[in-house]
DNA sequence: TATCAAAGTTAGAAACATCTAACAAAAAGG
DNA sequence: CCTTTTTGTTAGATGTTTCTAACTTTGATA
């Protein structure tokens, strides 16, 4: 537990939950709408049932956050608006980075927002607003280099310009440059090492440039996810699923393929 | 519960501490120093209990992630392997942008990945690993914008390039923009609407030319946090801490200051 | 104004992740 | 091989957030 002093009294940390409440009740604060906050609002902006906040209420209550008393009207206290403010600006600031530099969609983005804004600390989201305000405020490096970014992340395509310095990028994670030198973030392993049934996608295809072009036209190139479907080692051939297409490789051919196994999936908050 | 099928059978999500147990058994895994896995290991590594490990066990082994009976040795299942090194992954990506883009310390980086890694789903962070692969795999747009970026974070100068721009970057976020057009993303207010105590950050000096070089000479510039010491609405004059600085404002300089409330911090996760 | 539906509350239970205290097995060291 | 230390387990409790079921208050309306 996170040591946390406040005018020399012991304060416990607020859970991610209280944070969402507060964040919600200021919300419906400045909402036209609504000119008393009712526990029924509450309970349908977070989808919980009625009881669930009648709880929280008197732990936010007793924590000085709210004033509360039962049946009567509810407020925010001047520190539960502070700490409701501050929620609701990293979690536009945390969106705008996800929809406007990530490309997510806004749905997508308001759900990891909501996860997001409990996990990075003050100093974090200071630097994080200087690099939205950075590239709003100098198109330059901004909009032009999102869009830059967001042509390499749909069709792989660099800008003319970076090209020339391509072949010497440095990795700085130490360990982890070995095999194809292209990116420091993956585990790479050879296509030949992979176990029957096991999925993986594609880091990079080497050997002699007409082989490598006979693999890429059967549409195994970079980013490409595919599935192992037979394969006994040292045993030809062996067999992928591409896409929903088979695709036979001789193993000597699949010893020059270096992939990242793994789906990108397989994790449970989506 | 967010709905999850798999091979027909209902499966219910991984909570994110699983996902923190199958990640760090799935790092002892390949810790040259370690050869067989004990839950003292995992209980060091997670800072808990080892009671608290035995039972996760139990509950990971019944979900035929790990492969556990009591007194024996410890592994993963390949399910249990694929979510691990997923999370490992997701881990360093995530890092590796709050250091190298976001330039955040390692250590707090490292906490905040933890955290992180549990909120993002798998196409965000397929386009936050094609975002960092861009600003690696393309210097001009990579390392020369980053550069440019942490200038602009640390003295707020902007490339001299984009300074002819300046004026005309437009607020996508409707509403907001009203005040200062200096940012989307701040929830502006007047410092004369300000209450005695409450702290802000200052975003921006309006007036007459003489009058804002004066103020910006006492150090209420662009950024600049501080707390309102004592203020009785129209009643002059205004008195703020800056620093640890006593600074008296006129009631009517002040109205045209446009601040930002809350000191960015007052959350409890840090 | 008496009645009834909507809104809110209490009480009690359950899931999850954690702990401490006490006990049990395995490993190490003579 | 017997003793001690280290490692691991069980049992039982706690705190947090949620739920359902049953009850109470408020306030709209007939």
């Amino acid at each position: 537990m996170a040591a946390d002093k406040k005018g020399g009294v012991w304060e416990k940390p607020l859970t991610p939950v209280m944070e969402d409440y507060l964040e919600a009740i200021y919300e419906l604060h400045s909402d036209e709408d609504i000119k008393a906050i009712r526990v029924r609002d509450i309970a349908k902006k977070l989808d919980v049932k009625m009881p669930t906040v009648t709880s929280m209420l008197k732990v936010l209550n007793d924590r000085d956050l709210v004033n509360y008393e039962k049946y009567e009207y509810l407020e925010l206290t001047d520190k539960g608006k502070g700490i409701g403010r501050e929620m609701k600006k990293r979690h536009h600031i945390i969106r705008k980075f996800l929809t406007s530099v990530l490309n997510i969609d806004m749905k997508t983005a308001d759900e990891e927002a909501c996860k997001m804004e409990h996990a990075l600390g003050s100093s974090t989201m200071e630097s994080l607003t200087a690099f939205m305000e950075f590239i709003q405020v100098c198109p330059r490096a901004g909009d032009d280099w999102v869009a830059h970014f967001q042509a390499y992340q749909q069709h792989g395509r660099r800008p003319e310009a970076c090209k020339e310095k391509f072949e010497h990028f440095k990795c700085e994670t130490a360990g982890e440059s070995a095999i194809s030198g292209k990116c420091c973030m993956e585990e790479k392993m050879n296509l030949s090492q992979m176990k029957e049934g096991q999925k993986g996608r594609i880091i990079s295809v080497g050997g002699e440039i007409r082989l490598r072009r006979r693999i890429i036209e059967m549409g195994l190139s970079r980013g490409v996810y595919f599935r192992v479907e037979k394969y006994a080692p040292l045993k030809d051939p062996l067999e992928l699923n591409v896409n929903g297409n088979h695709v036979s490789l001789r193993v000597k051919e699949a010893a020059g393929i270096i992939v990242e196994p793994g789906d990108g999936k397989g994790v449970s908050n989506e």
